[in-house]
RNA sequence: GUGUGCAUAGCUCAGCUGGAUAGAGCGUCUGGCUACGGACCAGAAGGUCGAGGGUUCGAAUCCUUUUGCACACGCCA
């Protein structure tokens, strides 16, 4: 916000030399102890003009120092070698600048001007399946990303993309049908209404797919599948046929299947504050598939090979041939690039997204590649919709392998949370007015989430249970304690009907470093929704978070004596909180009141 | 083999458009509780930014060569 107003009083010293304007921009200092800000135009323009730096930026200096705001606006700007412009604003300007970002709605955040609207593909669990490790990122960060663009003005829809048309739906069909063959979803003769209760519960539900699962891969001595095998599979896929070709029956209790596991997903999600604008899944698409099978016809696109339908996806300027997209099988089934083109057309076609993301697994950057550019070289979507891969690394366990439980099996969600929430129940003071549960849920939860989200989303990280549960350092808890540090201190004033007051001049560098730090918070989302980097709000707060408690350390709100000090730090806490709050909300990172 | 990504302090990681003396946390060492909650604060030590070359006034950042690691490479998702 100051960068901004800077760069344009910079603008108007630059015009007034008949310099170009683009090398006016104003940026945080790197020498926080030489200057606040600093303009570093003087050389490239010394570069353009053959003329020395040092020349050029004491002009600029002089040109700036003339204009009629700058008396008010800085304390100091001088040139220094080689070429930089430094610049220090007066502390009264910061302050008036502070006291009306305190006072104003939106606390200075620029909105986006021109109306735009995302889809937001993230969270990808299977249907029957419970949520495990796996799906942890993709929630966590499709989450912080979705509440970032909303904030900034973006209108977002969240769509979690259920897997719940697969195989998996077939297994778990045909074992019902083998276990319970007399229910009337298997009758062909059956016409009357199917019963409104499932015939099985969710706990069965989530026995079924692990135990059909292992049955199929079951092999003899040679490593051969075993008859038995055999067999699950083979009426595993005669469902799944029945299923996508529209029985009735199947569908009937396919519907059921759903509708317990999505209840059972929300439930989980919810306990990660994640939500979802849209829920829904590859069976959406499943009409689709054959009008963009027919689009790619009519563009001549599809090209048998082996007994497969694929579509070329090359340009001429790779570097390396990017292989054709399969969207037939030889047997005649479908693969995800065919559901996911299909999803895209029915996402065009309903709601016309400027923008789609998908914050999926980095593995998976190849399969995107080619879905994007199918989806645009055949016309499916309109050639300006922006489709971008936002994928993530994996979370790793202590030897480098992706994370496994003890045994070696896949962690579940649940335990994870468990782990990291009886961890954090460990620590909670006993106090009386504490409710130990609900503190321990949202420690552990900000351990988790800050964790996941402040290293940069590309990068494989390694889980240590026992590091980030630590509630030393730059850690979810630690800007929990923050928060509820302030929290304590405003109910205090309270008590005393204090109120809060013109913001005035710092009386220290820390508390100017404060004030400085939240102007930052606007730059701070727009950068971090350009590169779909939450990491960059993390270290943001946790910096205003340290500067908070050096604050808290070296001034005493209470006992000020001063009124107008007292009134005016009331109003800097009060921002801080709201900037700190504002910032975890969007991350989706619970703050209790106290802990 | 080909392609993509990564390599920064003892450990785990930031580093945004190429800027000045490369920053945090943990760990180590030193200091601070008669004040709003010590899950805190102040300080110290710790670096050839994997290696070589190049572009530039200026490179962790851009280009190139090279080493190591991870991942991906038509009928799983």
């Amino acid at each position: 916000m100051l960068t901004q107003l800077l760069t344009q009083q910079m603008e108007k010293a630059f015009a007034a030399l008949n310099y170009n304007t683009d090398y006016a921009a104003v940026g945080l200092s790197a020498r926080p102890d030489l200057c606040q800000f600093q303009c570093n135009g003087a050389m490239p323009l010394a570069k353009l003009l053959h003329k020395a730096p040092i020349a050029i930026s004491r002009e600029i200096v002089q040109s700036l120092l003339a204009l009629p705001e700058s008396a008010e606006i800085f304390e100091s700007a001088e040139a220094v070698n080689p070429g930089f412009i430094n610049l220090n604003l007066k502390d009264s300007f910061l302050a008036k600048h502070i006291n009306a970002l305190a006072m104003s709605e939106n606390l200075f955040v620029q909105k986006l001007n021109i109306p735009k609207k995302v889809i937001l593909d993230y969270g990808g669990p299977n249907i029957a399946k419970p949520l495990h490790i796996g799906h942890l990122r993709t929630a966590i960060i499709g989450e912080a990303l979705k509440r970032l663009f909303r904030y900034l003005g973006y209108e977002v829809l969240g769509d979690i993309h259920t897997g719940d048309w697969g195989l998996q739906m077939g297994m778990i069909i045909s074992e019902v049908q083998r276990t319970q063959p007399d229910l009337p979803y298997f009758d062909p003769d059956f016409c009357g209404e199917y019963p409104a209760e499932p015939p099985f519960t969710l706990d069965d539900l989530s026995e079924i797919y692990p135990r059909v699962s292992a049955a199929i891969k079951e092999t003899d001595e040679i490593g051969s599948p075993t008859e038995n095998a055999k067999a699950m599979e083979t009426a595993a896929k005669e469902a799944t046929y029945a299923l996508q070709n529209g029985v009735t029956g199947h569908r009937a209790l396919w519907q059921h299947i759903v509708k317990l596991s999505v209840a059972d997903l929300k439930a989980n999600y919810q306990r990660l504050l994640v939500d979802f604008d849209l829920w829904y899944g590859e069976s959406d698409s499943h009409d689709s598939i054959p009008i963009v099978l027919d689009m790619l016809k009519q563009k001549n696109a599809l090209m048998e090979s082996d007994g497969a339908i694929i579509a070329d996806v090359s340009e001429e300027s790779d570097k390396k041939e990017v292989p054709p997209i399969i969207l037939v099988k030889s047997d005649g089934s479908y693969l995800y690039g065919t559901t996911d083109l299909a999803t895209l057309y029915n996402r065009e076609k309903e709601f016309h997204p400027d923008e789609v993301l998908y914050v999926v697994d980095a593995r998976q950057a190849l399969h995107f590649t080619q879905v994007f550019r199918a989806a645009k070289k055949y016309g499916i979507v309109p050639e300006k919709i922006s489709l971008e891969f936002v994928g993530f690394g994996t979370m790793n366990g202590k030897d480098g392998r992706p994370f496994k439980t003890r045994e070696g099996g896949i962690l579940r969600l649940a335990d994870l949370i468990a782990m990291v929430v009886d961890n954090a129940a460990g620590k909670i003071q006993n106090k009386e007015d504490i409710n130990a549960a609900e503190v321990a849920e949202m420690v552990g939860i900000s351990v988790l989430k800050f964790a996941d989200l402040s290293n940069y989303r590309m990068k494989d990280y390694v889980f240590d249970l026992e590091k980030f549960s630590a509630f030393e350092g730059k850690t979810g808890p630690y800007l929990l304690y923050s928060i509820v540090r302030i929290k304590n201190i405003l109910r205090k004033l309270a008590e005393e009907s204090s109120q809060p007051g013109e913001l005035l001049p710092a009386v220290s560098s820390v508390e100017r470093e404060l004030q400085l730090k939240l102007d930052g918070f606007s730059d701070v989302l727009w950068q971090a929704a350009k590169d779909k980097a939450p990491n960059y709000l993390c270290e943001y707060l946790y910096e205003l978070s340290t500067l908070m408690n050096s604050f808290y350390h070296n001034h005493h709100i209470i006992t000020e004596e001063s009124a107008e000090r007292k009134a005016s730090w009331h109003r800097l806490l009060n921002v801080v909180l709201r900037t700190l709050t504002t910032g975890l909300e969007i991350l989706a990172i619970p703050v209790p009141d106290k802990m």
